[in-house]
DNA sequence: TGAAATGTTGGGGCG
DNA sequence: ACGCCCCAACATTTC
């Protein structure tokens, strides 16, 4: 008698451990998993070019788990999941959701289709700790603050989906289908020669961090967190964002740990994280088009600079403000940004450049490894002010500030702008105010070797405060 | 998850 | 000892 055929479409869940769409098509029978690199509609959130190095190597780490069994494709997934069935006789697709907008939009049709079709499919939440449309208020309505969509909203409501075990014995189909990972050429050489230093994707590794995470950085990462230079973070986004590990392997791993290894603040701060990344899902979820458009519709009227000088100058890392320049050049040689550098050069972009913070998106988008359409676009939106439960228009980031409350030796600084190394922490914040003969010591020539300051920071930020309250006054 | 401007307080120097 | 001033330290307000 012939075993039951079932695929498994890997998407966002690129995990062999706690995936449900796996674990169902285990028990159904023989499995073919396989993966569609799939553009079609995505738009303006096609992948950025270091996500696509991720991926590939991504992919590669999930069919080493596979027996080399993942089966790659390249084009629109309904016909080619039609084709597969075609040439297999599989019965049953099984697949874990995905929450972008035009995912939801292209899945739902294809589920329809397939169902007519005869086709078994079955859909499950693997990305999410609670699905967006289960998180509203007791009238119905989308919660637009965090804290009682954390509080009352998540917490109140069922706990998420117990972890599923790591499936021993996977009988695969041993049909021979689609292209290699190498043919989909995600990978562009010089992102290669950058990242390939930093990071190692796939969901051994993702583990390995996440409990190397808890054992060494949890107890310090309420406070820790906020200084760049002491790596506390968990750095898990990229793992996170392309389901090398679940939220609910992070959440239960972390929420039952006893209080030997952390404080109870700073279990509670990482979870809250964790709450911060479902809020930016539903709020996505209840606003389709927050990657594009102001939440907060008093925003539309602000009239934005379009310098692509000025732009530059920041997306090189050459603003002339060390802090600055030293978190862009992070994003753009590891493809990832410490929380805090986030948050002060995106005020800097919207707040002081005046540049429209879809400028800041995109950019972000490209080179993030950890690129996510709900946190980028959501947090952009919160930076900027437009968004819900966002930062106030008037709270405007003093880089050079910040760089001493936060990186007060200046190591961070260091790393990142080697050009300023020598100078000591009394004007390496503002090397433009340091004397002739400290510059010249530092072997730095201002205009030359370092950028002079862009702007004048407490000019600008009074013109972003006027024109701020101006475009309101009218509203 | 801000920063600057303004207001208040209190200790110490000094005539 | 007393009042006056200065100013750091902290608190409050404002955007």
């Amino acid at each position: 008698m012939d075993k039951q055929k079932s695929i498994v479409w890997f998407r966002k869940d690129l995990r062999v451990s706690d995936n449900p769409a796996l674990a169902g098509a285990i028990k159904a029978g023989e499995v073919i998993p396989i993966y569609i690199f799939d553009e079609y509609g995505a738009d303006y959130c096609k992948m950025g070019s270091h996500a696509r190095w991720w991926l590939a190597k991504s992919l590669e780490a999930l069919s080493e788990s596979l027996e080399g069994g993942l089966h790659v494709f390249q084009g629109h997934s309904l016909e080619i999941i039609e084709n597969i069935i075609k040439k297999t006789g599989a019965t049953s697709v099984f697949w874990n959701r995905c929450y972008e907008p035009w995912i939801i939009k292209r899945d739902t049709k294809i589920k329809k289709t397939l169902l007519d079709q005869g086709i078994n499919v079955q859909s499950f939440n693997a990305y999410l700790l609670w699905e967006p449309h289960e998180i509203v208020k007791t009238d119905g309505t989308a919660y637009k603050v965090f804290t009682p969509f954390f509080k009352n909203g998540c917490l109140k409501a069922q706990a998420p989906r117990e972890i599923i075990s790591k499936p021993k014995n996977i009988n695969f189909c041993k049909m021979k289908l689609g292209i290699s990972i190498v043919d989909l050429q995600l990978i562009d050489k010089k992102v290669d020669q950058r990242l390939s230093k930093y990071w190692q994707p796939g969901e051994k590794e993702a583990m390995k961090r996440l409990k190397y995470f808890i054992k060494h950085d949890l107890s310090d990462y309420k406070e820790g967190r906020n200084f760049p230079a002491k790596d506390v973070t968990s750095k898990l986004s990229p793992y996170l964002h392309f389901g090398e590990i679940s939220p609910n392997q992070m959440w239960y791993l972390v929420q039952d740990l006893g209080y030997d290894y952390a404080s109870r603040e700073n279990i509670q701060t990482f979870l809250t994280e964790l709450g911060w990344r479902e809020f930016a899902y539903n709020v996505l979820f209840f606003n389709y088009d927050m990657p594009r458009k102001n939440l907060n519709k008093k925003f539309d009227k602000i009239t934005w600079k379009y310098d692509k000088k000025l732009l530059q100058f920041w997306t090189q890392g050459q603003t002339g403000y060390p802090i600055i320049d030293a978190a862009m050049r992070e994003l753009y040689h590891t493809g990832f940004m410490h929380n805090r550098m986030r948050m002060v050069v995106a005020s800097f972009l919207v707040k002081n450049l005046m540049i429209h913070w879809h400028a800041g998106e995109d950019w972000f988008w490209d080179l993030l490894v950890d690129a996510d359409l709900a946190s980028n676009s959501f947090n952009w939106q919160w930076v900027a002010g437009c968004g819900y439960d966002a930062t106030p228009y008037f709270r405007i980031f003093n880089p050079i500030l910040q760089a001493k409350k936060f990186d007060s030796r200046a190591e961070y600084i260091r790393q990142w702008v080697p050009e300023l190394a020598k100078l000591s922490v009394k004007y390496i914040f503002e090397p433009y105010n340091a004397p002739d003969h400290i510059l010249t010591e530092a072997g730095i020539v201002l205009g030359k070797t370092y950028p002079k300051p862009m702007i004048d920071l407490a000019i600008s930020s009074k013109c972003a405060l006027e024109l701020f309250k101006q475009s309101f006054k009218h509203s």
